[in-house]
DNA sequence: GTCTATAGCAGGATAGAC
DNA sequence: GTCTATCCTGCTATAGAC
């Protein structure tokens, strides 16, 4: 591991070239090779910046994953104070703006949950990162803010179970574009993120649409 | 590909070592050897059943995935016949039901979810066997059975989306158990998947448990 | 810091004995 | 059908010039 008192460029070219190469085929279906020739650097650039593939790995979540989990923390947090109150709803159409409209742009979302998804599919040392300093203190965060909404009756696996639920949505119809654009038949525009958003919020307010007369 | 006119243990063996490997560590991470030394027979193995590492990829999804969907599937039906309506609360019941205690063994479920997210991250030519002769037909199927008792103004999207939601969290509930597990803090027993079932009948019939004077 | 060249190894696939 | 032995390609990682 070298110091870091020169030039850096290319470390940032490696970073954000293995991102998205990481993102889109997984760890072991990218090879350093296709790594430098996309940040157009030489082969041992690697390995003199990051000692070996693996850390690169690991230096996309500290460097470029967590920073990216905080902005999107940020955008909630904005969009709430926005609200004027912390109901429930207003509660779930920050977290599903911030995350499904958010501050990135869609190529960057697309990684973001990608990369989670791989993480959460095989976990390496990432995986603390990804759980223990981001969902976690996030979904402790919401359970807090939803908790004195609920009935009484709702202990803290089933405030948390709810919250994971919002967080399923959100993240599956983040990743599994692929299936869901099949199913339903278009591309993900821009309206239909603005569909998918009042979904999720409808949803998870009142579930299924159901008329009052056929539940 | 050679004719199939002899003993074929070793084929079956080989399709169920590779699912299990493929499902835990995905297509890449995964080498012949591994699989053959798991099958308890000889490196040559895998081209002489099936040709290429590739080729038994596939042969997992049409051997093995493709026939547990079905018992999934036959399962729901049971399911929801022994219900005796096809209200939503017994769709969703049957449903959830099949899909989290169901049919198959526990590891069973958790390779067959494991396939299903790694095609959906990596798709390859078996993506049209999960999509178009698994996830399509089956979403199709629930938003008839389901549209009668929604409200009208509810467009064929905003079904289908109702039924993805549905599904995105019995999805994330089974392959996302190691965050699920830390956040929680417990495993996945059998009484707590009685009350995930539980919870993701609830949520998807009510939405968040809120007070009705917190809405 | 960046490059070329190459060591050293593991992978998929095949040929040919049995 | 099953095995051993082997080919050859592609990988990570390193040594050393510039």
């Amino acid at each position: 591991m070298p110091p870091d008192n020169k030039n850096s460029m290319t470390q940032d070219r490696l970073l954000k070239s293995a991102e998205m190469l990481f993102a889109q085929k997984g760890y072991d279906a990218v090879s350093v090779r296709e790594i430098t020739n996309a940040a157009k650097c030489n082969l041992a650039a690697v390995n003199y910046h990051f000692g070996n593939k693996k850390t690169l790995y690991l230096s996309v979540f500290r460097e470029r994953w967590m920073p990216r989990a905080q902005r999107i923390r940020a955008c909630f947090e904005e969009n709430l104070a926005g609200c004027g109150d912390t109901s429930p709803a207003s509660v779930i159409q920050s977290l599903a703006e911030a995350l499904i409209k958010g501050p990135l742009t869609d190529k960057e979302r697309l990684c973001h949950f990608q990369l989670m998804i791989r993480e959460i599919t095989n976990p390496t040392e990432a995986f603390e990162i990804v759980t223990e300093e981001t969902m976690k203190p996030s979904f402790e965060g919401l359970g807090q803010l939803l908790q004195p909404y609920l009935h009484e009756s709702i202990d803290e696996e089933r405030a948390l179970l709810n919250i994971l639920s919002i967080f399923s949505m959100v993240l599956y119809f983040n990743f599994a574009r692929l299936p869901v654009s099949k199913i339903i038949g278009h591309a993900y525009d821009q309206p239909f993120k603005d569909r998918l958003v009042q979904h999720i919020v409808d949803f998870s307010l009142s579930g299924l649409p159901v008329r009052e007369n056929a539940k």
